[in-house]
DNA sequence: ACCTGAACACCGTTCAAGT
DNA sequence: ACCTGAACACCGTTCAAGT
């Protein structure tokens, strides 16, 4: 009857489950800044300091937001199919959970050992890694890099830098696209003459297909000329 | 003969350059979060206010860092070397240059565009994918996907998450070995199995090696099978 | 052109207290 | 166990003014 007048409806009771959804509700509509300790306060009716009771600082917050990103991962059921393509699907499967959130998405860099989704989804990197024939350093490095890189692919998401609006987007995008036409073509001939693309950036799924490509052939790479163990071919 | 009570040294005049002097050194020393007007002022010994006369607002000022990141690449010459050599010499210009400035690495995502020096970066790394047979559109989401990668790799250095400091770094280091190594084997047996290079990773430098080698290895790939013109053997 | 001063609407967080 | 109230030391920024 009453209420709902801000972002996100009053809650019965708070936990660390329901702040955390608000945290990621309210990233998602209004960035990252957005996301205060008063204005989550705000949303759920309740004092600023109800929110220490459940967490211990701000930090702890976040903590809690990358947790939920993992937790949120659908991990692919362990198969028999060639190791390249089940990197894929765990990649895949990462990059799934985190699109949805470009906003918070690099909270999850340094935070993989941090939590339990997270040591779930580090695992079974690290294992495919180790079964590729990487050695322990190698499996480490590599699994840091692909979390990270795959988490950069969403945070970087093309267009998203221009907001989520679709007028204000075009507008933008025209705009940018028309300064880059008009730089001296003697010096950035490359530039100009892709000015279109590099702003505009067609299609988000491309990008994000190219960069999974990417990846995995530079995994593929170095497991083949790291040790042949997996590939006696 | 007085002065000099904080951390960088009171200049005769104010400037934009000096500003971000400041900025970069105070990010360096504590981090992108203590970066702050009124700090930098207080740095400067001047009026908060006096640094709005030369940015227009806090974003400006971040803009200018992003520009100075970019403007410190030491390009290297053109040569009729094989494209992929040329492309890893322009990915560790780049590397090197952010690598001292951790802490405001990433800023430099989603800025290359915005800056003259970000745009001579740009111009190189399009041409250079041009001629190694990508599309236009193909060149833009690789030249995009590389220079944000590059970031990734020095904002995620290891090591760095536990400060620069030597002493509480190492006491850091052995505790979250010993909270890996302390993981249920049943269920983490590659983590538990790999506790202690995952809390350290080794060497940062290692870890920027297998980094670009990936990167161009990808890179490679894709070109091989985009298109045959730049290797038609 | 370049900087100061006072003020405003925000932050995260501590500490003591209520129920 | 769970939350409130008041206070503190910070933020970025606007607006009017000084030189």
């Amino acid at each position: 009857m009453a209420s709902r007048k801000n972002g996100s409806v009053a809650r019965e009771r708070l936990s660390r489950d329901t702040i955390v959804d608000g945290a990621i509700a309210l990233a998602d509509a209004e960035g990252l800044d957005a996301v205060t300790i008063r204005r989550l306060a705000q949303d759920h009716k309740v004092t600023p300091m109800a929110l220490y009771w459940h967490f211990k600082d701000k930090g702890e917050l976040l903590d809690g937001i990358a947790e939920r990103l993992f937790a949120d991962v659908r991990l692919p059921v362990p198969s028999r199919k060639p190791w390249p393509e089940q990197l894929r699907a765990i990649l895949e499967a990462l990059s799934d959970a985190l699109r949805p959130h470009p906003a918070v998405a690099g909270l999850v860099s340094d935070r993989v050992l941090s939590s339990e989704a997270g040591l779930i989804v580090a695992e079974r990197t690290l294992a495919l890694l180790r079964h590729a024939g990487l050695s322990t350093e190698q499996a480490a490095q590599v699994g840091g890099y692909l979390l990270n890189a795959v988490a950069m692919l969403v945070t970087t998401e093309p267009g998203r830098e221009y907001g989520p609006d679709s007028e204000a987007r075009d507008d933008a995008i025209r705009r940018k696209t028309a300064s880059l036409s008009g730089l001296p073509l003697r010096r950035y001939p490359s530039i100009v003459s892709s000015a279109n693309v590099l702003a505009a950036c067609p299609s988000p799924d491309a990008y994000f297909r190219l960069g999974l490509d990417m990846l995995i052939a530079g995994v593929t790479a170095t497991a083949e000329q790291g040790s042949v163990a997996a590939n006696p071919a």
